[in-house]
RNA sequence: GGGCGGUUAGCUCAGCGGGAGAGCACAUGCCUUACAAGCAUGGGGUCGGCGGUUCAAAUCCGCCACUGCCCA
């Protein structure tokens, strides 16, 4: 074996593995009910960033639900991502000096399908990269025939129930992508404007925008307000133009900002737009698709907005309208993905009907049907479900599901129709125009759990695997996801689409910001894969954090996670190299076992019982963490050192109270060596399964893959307090004898000797009979006394729970340093025995507090009077020797 | 403006009613036959502030401060 890991060596050929075993797609067993999860799908926008490989928590469940024996399905798929992908491939298309409208619809898909294949890809290998149990036979695709299909038979269904309309109404436009977009994909960023007083008449209003005052139809005010009464019901002269706009009053004005009267343009402003339907006003239209002022604006008409901001204020200043500026900074809506800042406009979409949909949805999750975790969750996905208002769901793009409806040109009729129609089923004309839009993406994506289970159509998979078992997905995106494809399962499953939601935090970059394609700050998780290997990302994204928070993305984390699969390598090469004469089929005979194999075979048991509640809560940072703490500073740091001697020994049974010559110890430690590396490695497996795959097969074990291997179980007669505590009497001996020699500096070489003081007879026989432990552990000669022999002075000295060190040191003692020390020492367990003591003089105490508690405090006191003591008497001596 | 988090060692974060923890960084000593991606030892914290509940508060409650995110 290697004297490092090398990740590089053995990732793909286990992933290959797997694969060829089939490892990753479940059989259906009646009878048993299956884990499953759909995985988010990515869109096909080229690649993952770090952030993404967060799904290493959807892997670890489906392993880990796959060796507790359940039918397991991890579904992969991906999303074409309408709005992202044809912008990226009209920038490709500039570059060659072209524009999609020149190559055409059609040549223009042929190029998306093209561009999104290659995406995914690259992406399916990033997610192989990542060690992903997916079932690569079922992989969907939102723009497969597939899932089509269901795209249009969800569109159909919900035009035939009346939720899916047509009509005029305010939406996110952006001018760079010529679409509508969803008000998540509209970012407002602050950024600073001028806040321009004009003078209409009598009134002075203050806007932002006074390239919009030509379709301006009123002015409002509000009702309580003094200084504007007056003038509520006349009408007042709207300036560069030659019309007369009223006043109104109403509620939604704030007397406070600017001048406390606001100019009305409903098509262009959401307050100004309910205004604008409170009281019947006309909406006109001053800015157009390509952000340019219209013939609404007179003279200014084709100019960009910028620029016709500039021209009106100019126009506006000459002409005296202009009473005043002021710098505001303002927020200000920009696309997500071209960043052009976009217009509120009003528009003709599609749009659906929420609020019937919606109410279903959040009853899912108030009957506890749909559970979230970290449940504070909730509160967000009930605020936003509870202030829903309808969702266009029509996008001026090409790439995407086009929407399934046909107009007739020859009797104006409407068809909604999964196939494209032949004639018209009214007036059976065939001058049939199929709408031009496509359908936002969240459309396709709200019916994932179920379409990628074959739905419109009842296959075995949908009947076996729906509902899903859990959805994990980023608190970014629990709107996205969750709202939307429970309000879908129920409308078309009349089934939630998974039973819990479980969201992890964000993975942010160093400085804590979200990585982005635009801040460039985004990690290839094949970068990281190629420097460190697979399995230290995966550990370190899923320990150092706990469910809903965010993480960031340090590279000396990163680190650690390596030199920890460095560590588990490592340990399990020891264990492989010292197999010579193990005989797997024997069991051990516990007659046979030292304290330290009942002590680490305690340990191991209690730790299955952890690892596995955890994983049951969804704490798998804490599962992680455990098992962490148990390889490192439990098997590593102590039972493999202990272990050494019996198997290096030349068949001494050193640890047998009689030694003999045979080889039933090695055998023993060995037994005990695979038996908790191998089942410490099998829970490992999930966190990391590529070295604990590669590590197994190289034990000895049954199976062919540890993706199989049985997962661990408790068993309490393992479970032995005793042999723990007795083992911590040890350790605490042995780190008090090293913690002398280094403070004394006691070449590492050189051995020591130690004289021990045990602090009770029962003790004393404790070390006695383990004293190799110490001596081997401690470097040192070790002699045991009941109770002191003589005094000893020339000897640096320690005090432990139950038992005095003394370790003598002729002439290289500096008494004045070893008093400071054990004077420092004092200081500290006085204030310690002084907490104890004030609380076991409290009345209140004794009578409120809990037994143990009152015991344990008990137990201290003396503690601390034992060793306080001894370091008492001890500087007696040491200060008696001046 | 509304909602949700966070504030614990120099840094990144666990812990969330009963003796303040980890990793990294730092200091000292070690190439000890699994591992220098390592071993041993050590220094370092009024657990944001102020009140309250409790026998007991980093942990529960209230207010405040700072900070991040989401929605207007």
């Amino acid at each position: 074996m290697d004297k490092r890991y090398q990740p590089e060596k053995v990732e793909e050929k286990i992933y290959q593995f797997w694969e060829k075993g089939g490892y990753f797609t479940p059989k259906i067993e009646k009878g048993k009910k299956p884990f499953v999860i759909t995985l988010p799908p990515p869109n096909v926008t080229g690649s993952l960033h770090a952030g993404h490989a967060m799904y290493v928590v959807e892997d670890i469940m489906a392993r880990y639900q796959r060796v507790k024996g359940e039918p397991t399905l991890w579904l992969p798929g991906f999303d074409h991502a309408a709005i992202a992908v044809e912008y990226l491939v009209n920038q490709e298309l500039k570059k060659e000096g072209k524009t999609k409208e020149e190559i055409g619809r059609e040549e223009f898909l042929r190029r998306a399908h093209q561009f999104a294949n290659r995406s995914r890809d690259y992406i399916r290998q990033q997610l192989k990269r990542l060690g992903f149990s997916l079932d690569w036979s079922r992989e969907a695709y939102t723009m497969d025939e597939k899932r089509s299909l269901a795209v249009k038979t969800a569109f159909k269904k919900l035009y035939q129930k009346g939720l899916i309309y047509k009509g005029d109404y305010l939406v996110n436009w952006c001018p760079g992508c010529q679409t509508v977009i969803s008000d998540l994909e509209n970012i407002y960023e602050e950024e600073e404007g001028v806040l321009y007083y004009l003078s209409y008449g009598p009134i002075t209003i203050a806007t932002t925008r006074p390239e919009t005052i030509f379709a301006d139809v009123a002015v409002a005010v509000h009702p309580q307000d003094r200084r504007y009464q007056k003038l509520v019901g006349q009408k007042v002269p709207l300036p560069l133009t030659d019309r007369l706009i009223p006043v109104i009053a109403d509620e939604a004005v704030d007397p406070k900002f600017g001048s406390g009267a606001l100019k009305i343009t409903p098509a262009h402003d959401q307050t100004d737009f309910e205004i604008g339907q409170r009281h019947h006003l006309p909406a006109l239209k001053v800015v157009d698709e390509k952000g340019r002022l219209t013939n609404q604006a007179g003279s200014f008409a084709g100019l960009k907005v910028d620029e016709g901001r500039q021209k009106v204020v100019e126009a506006l200043r000459q002409k005296g309208f202009l009473k005043k500026e002021e710098p505001l900074v303002h927020q200000v809506g920009h696309c997500e993905r071209c960043g052009t800042t976009t217009e509120t406009t009003i528009s003709k979409q599609w749009f659906l009907k929420t609020k019937p949909l919606a109410q279903k949805a959040i009853n899912a999750v108030k009957s506890g049907r749909v559970k979230i975790i970290p449940q504070h969750f909730e509160k967000n996905y009930f605020h936003w479900l509870e202030n829903i208002h309808d969702r266009g769901i029509s996008r001026q793009l090409w790439w995407g599901h086009r929407i399934p409806v046909w107009y007739c040109r020859d009797c104006a009729e409407i068809i909604v129709s999964r196939q494209a129609p032949r004639e018209c089923s009214r007036c059976a004309g065939t001058n049939l125009d199929q709408d031009p839009d496509v359908l936002d993406t969240w459309f396709s994506s709200a019916l994932w759990p179920f379409a990628t289970l074959g739905w419109p159509h009842k296959t075995v998979d949908l009947a076996y695997y729906y509902p899903t078992s859990v959805l994990v997905t980023g608190r970014d995106i629990i709107f996205f996801w969750v709202a939307r494809m429970i309000f879908s399962g129920l409308a078309f499953m009349g089934e939630v689409p998974f039973q819990k939601v479980f969201i992890h935090g964000l993975v942010l970059d160093a400085q804590g910001r979200k990585m982005s394609k635009s801040l460039g700050n985004g990690v290839d998780p094949i970068e990281v894969i190629e420097s460190h290997g697979a399995d230290s990302l995966r550990f370190m994204l899923v320990t150092g954090n706990t469910p809903g928070n965010d993480l960031r993305f340090y590279f000396e984390r990163l680190e650690g996670a390596r030199n920890f699969a460095n560590k588990i390598w490592n340990a399990s090469r020891f264990v492989i190299m010292n197999l010579k004469g193990y005989q797997p089929g024997k069991g051990p005979n516990p007659d046979h076992f030292t304290l330290a194999d009942w002590w680490i075979l305690s340990r191991y048991h209690t730790v299955i019982k952890e690892v596995t509640g955890n994983l049951a809560a969804y704490e798998l940072g804490e599962a992680a963490r455990v098992l962490y703490e148990f390889i490192w500073n439990e098997l590593c740091d102590w039972y493999i050192e202990l272990a050494k001697p019996r198997l290096y020994g030349n068949g001494l049974n050193v640890e047998r109270e009689n030694p003999t010559k045979d080889t039933t110890d090695r055998q023993t430690a060995q037994y005990v060596l695979v038996e908790v590396l191998r089942g410490t490695l099998e829970m490992f497996h999930p966190f990391m399964p590529f070295i604990t795959e590669e590590i197994w097969q190289r034990l000895p074990h049954q199976g062919n893959t540890i993706m199989q291997a049985k997962w661990p179980v408790e068993n309490k007669e393992w479970i032995r307090p005793l042999a723990q505590a007795q083992m911590e009497v040890i350790m605490n001996v042995v780190k008090a004898i090293r913690h002398i020699r280094s403070e004394m500096h006691i070449p590492p070489g050189k051995k020591a000797e130690a004289i021990i003081i045990a602090l009770s007879g029962e003790v004393a026989a404790l070390l006695g009979r383990w004293s190799f432990y110490i001596e081997n552990l401690a470097q040192c000669q070790v002699e045991i006394f009941p109770e002191p022999a003589e005094k000893i002075t020339q000897a640096a000295h320690a005090v432990t729970r139950e038992a005095e060190i003394f370790i003598p040191l002729k002439g290289l003692i500096d008494l004045e340093k070893e008093t400071v020390r054990l004077r420092k020492e004092l200081t500290v367990l006085e204030k310690e025995l002084a907490a104890v003591q004030d609380k076991l003089k409290k009345d209140s105490f004794l009578t409120k507090a809990p037994v143990e508690i009152i015991a344990k405090e008990r137990t201290k006191e003396t503690e601390f009077l034992t060793k306080l003591a001894a370091v008492k008497e001890r500087l007696i001596i040491l200060e008696g020797e001046d």
